[in-house]
DNA sequence: CGGTCGTTTGATTACGATCAAACGAAGTGG
DNA sequence: CCACTTCGTTTGATCGTAATCAAACGACCG
């Protein structure tokens, strides 16, 4: 899959286009775009909360997460971004960030500038309508983890959390079969579904002796996925899959 | 205030020029849009999880909520809209609804065609980006809601929720003064900050022995301002009503 | 005037937080 | 290469917040 990044113009591409099929002007056009290349090491903010944004990047490698913070110096993380995934869809047309985005590890970037993004999507219409369904699939999964944090208990949330990882790696990388790499801390993973690290913990633990999942380091690998979805009430419908060209 | 809603469309223009200067042209085409116009009662569904979706609506008066419910039947609030705005803003470019839409009170809308709002979207760019920007805002206030369930105490996810729609009501309608109408029982607003209706009360009593708020039936006038959003940990930025041109 | 729904209050329970400590892996410097 | 540090994981013990259970009360409706 990496090697599909060799040229981020190509993952541009390839990224809208599993939102909206683009026509070949529309392609053409894209060739042209200008960005940046970077790398940011683990922990590297790319977004802070409360500053002008003017960028959009895309992922190439590595993942990105976003994050607040609230008065107690407590932390939830709001997303995580994999491989070939548009981030900063929302700082499009809203001129202040909101929330922090941060490198979850070394992670290379392909950066656009958001005015020469907004142009073409309202140019070619695809482009546009490629970029809008991106963001409102992302806003599908805010309402799934409001959902998940709200409603749910501590093993469903961690169950939960693993089972869409998994599709969402399935579906933008090639298949990764029954494991995938969960590069987070349990403090982190306890921060996307509002626990603490040691509770993180424990559910982990009790997946591992119900057999439903095993795990070395960071790696998961899914050992029942049936009843993995089932214990973390998991439906991927929120994810629109279905309605997008797989990867 | 009600009595700009009189006219449907006029009610759009002012919805999306709240969002993006809209030049005449594209104010005169807006003049074109078909619309239906409906009134419906308490807890009817506009939209059902699951369906297919092919329109957007723009809320006149009343309110309406979104949902999801979980295996074991509990339910999550995940958006409450108030007079003024355009709901289905996801629904635009996603086929199949993913939670569904509920009146909170009986409510009056005008009912567009998404086809016909994205066509005049991509043949206007000022629409497009007022449509677009106005559904990345939502967006943030999923981000800010996640973290007060994930990340705040019961009295302070309460609190936060209160000062939201102190906010969006002073946004969207003229001023509201120190107080205003909040059709939702306590079991709703447990809902929507992830608590049963009991602690909910609790909490409310406390804010109002605190002398932070005061309550008569549904309304809520607020005491001290500042002390309340303080408890809430709230800040209003997440809102972005700074960029927008005030109701 | 019952009947239903929502609010209020109290008593008890339980889930997840907090505190604390040991362990293990990765990285650093002598 | 091996102490030593640091960071993350693991485990146990205890605590506290919010859930649950239960019942009375109040408002609105037919």
């Amino acid at each position: 899959m990496a090697q599909h990044f060799a040229n981020p113009l190509e993952a541009l591409c390839e990224n809208l286009e599993r939102y909206e099929y683009l026509e070949p002007k529309a392609r053409a056009a894209l060739e042209h775009v200008r960005f940046e290349f970077r790398v940011l090491p683990v922990a590297a903010a790319a977004v802070t909360d409360g500053t002008a944004v003017s960028t959009c990047s895309l992922l190439l490698s590595g993942m990105v997460y976003r994050s607040k913070t609230v008065s107690n110096g407590e932390r939830q993380i709001l997303a995580v971004h994999v491989p070939g995934e548009l981030f900063d869809l929302q700082n499009l047309l809203i001129d202040i960030a909101d929330h922090d985005v941060r490198m979850l590890t070394e992670a290379k970037l392909a950066i656009f500038s958001r005015k020469a993004l907004i142009d073409i999507a309202f140019q070619f219409p695809s482009i546009g309508i490629a970029l809008w369904r991106e963001s409102l699939i992302e806003q599908s999964i805010y309402r799934e983890w409001l959902t998940n944090i709200g409603r749910r208990d501590a093993l469903a949330r961690v169950a939960h959390l693993i089972c869409e990882f998994c599709c969402r790696l399935e579906h933008t990388q090639y298949g990764i079969g029954h494991g995938f790499e969960l590069p987070m801390s349990q403090e982190q993973i306890g921060d996307c579904v509002g626990l603490t690290s040691v509770h993180v913990n424990r559910m982990l633990k009790r997946l591992e002796t119900m057999h439903l999942i095993a795990r070395t380091r960071r790696s998961i690998q899914i050992a029942d996925w049936h009843a993995l979805q089932d214990v973390g009430d998991f439906s991927p419908d929120y994810l629109h899959h279905s309605m997008l060209k797989a990867a």
